[in-house]
DNA sequence: ATGGTGGAAGATCCA
């Protein structure tokens, strides 16, 4: 099973793209973040063309997520639980039966959190507990979970060309990336380090300055694993090839294969 | 120090 995490940044934009990269790729389940769109704007007819099931959590002009699956989900929940007036679509998950048995997964966009000396950066540390206590709630079932998305974290110096540029960025603080190891010492683990420690390993290149062409990028796209997910664990890619097309969004695909 | 780019909404905000 084929399972994939894409910041499209503008569905609208992006969907040429994302038709021709569903039909290359093939996953079965896709994490789409940024689709900034509102649930009855999406364009869901041109992707169920493709045979592909969507469930959105949309709102208009910023943020929004979706999961676009093969088979339909048994079950779906929109919205990370913890904080009743947050109005901002950040989280969705779907539960999936399998031959294997049975598989949750979400696609979450969590907070930027730039500038970091204003309500922005103490929004992402909260959305970041509300997160780690989510998980947590999850594990005790018991079931392969996986946690896709743009996680707006770089978690180590090596995941990005130039750390130096990012030391007071909301992105790599201190206080971020023990948030995320407080996800890693719950037990999950990132699909990419489980499979490779090598440099130079980017899921985002800004639009500016010639990102892209420097490689300057950043490992901020990340599939996060629960024991009985990682158990399962094939194959962990970034589709870097494209960010070299027409029109791209500045992140790329990050593809796992699990065995269920 | 600034501007460099892009999406969506709408004449600005967010990244």
């Amino acid at each position: 099973m084929k399972i994939a995490t894409w910041n499209i940044n503008g569905i609208k934009a992006r969907i040429d793209n994302l038709l021709r990269w569903l039909q290359e790729s093939a996953p079965d389940v896709v994490c789409l973040q940024e689709i900034k769109s509102v649930d009855e704007l999406f364009p869901r007819l041109e992707i169920e063309a493709l045979g592909y099931h969507v469930e959105t959590h949309g709102q208009k002009g910023f943020n929004g997520v979706a999961i676009l699956s093969k088979n339909t989900p048994d079950e779906v929940l929109r919205g990370l639980p913890g904080a009743d007036t947050d109005e901002q679509s950040r989280f969705i998950e779907a539960v999936f039966s399998r031959p294997g048995g049975v598989i949750r997964v979400a696609s979450l966009y969590l907070p930027n959190g730039n500038p970091v000396n204003t309500e922005k950066y103490l929004y992402k540390l909260a959305w970041m507990e509300r997160l780690e206590r989510w998980a947590s709630s999850r594990l005790p079932l018991g079931e392969p979970l996986v946690l896709a998305g743009d996680y707006n974290v770089i978690p180590q110096p090596q995941d990005a060309k130039h750390p130096e540029q990012w030391l007071n960025d909301a992105l790599f603080l201190p206080a971020t990336r023990q948030a995320f190891r407080r996800l890693e010492n719950l037990g999950f683990s990132d699909a990419i380090r489980s499979v490779s420690d090598a440099p130079d390993l980017y899921t985002f290149w800004d639009y500016q300055a010639g990102a892209w062409r420097r490689n300057n990028g950043i490992r901020i796209d990340h599939l996060m694993l629960s024991p009985e997910a990682a158990d399962r664990l094939v194959s962990a890619d970034i589709e870097k090839y494209v960010r070299a097309w027409e029109k791209p969004s500045d992140h790329v695909p990050v593809v796992i294969e699990l065995t269920i």
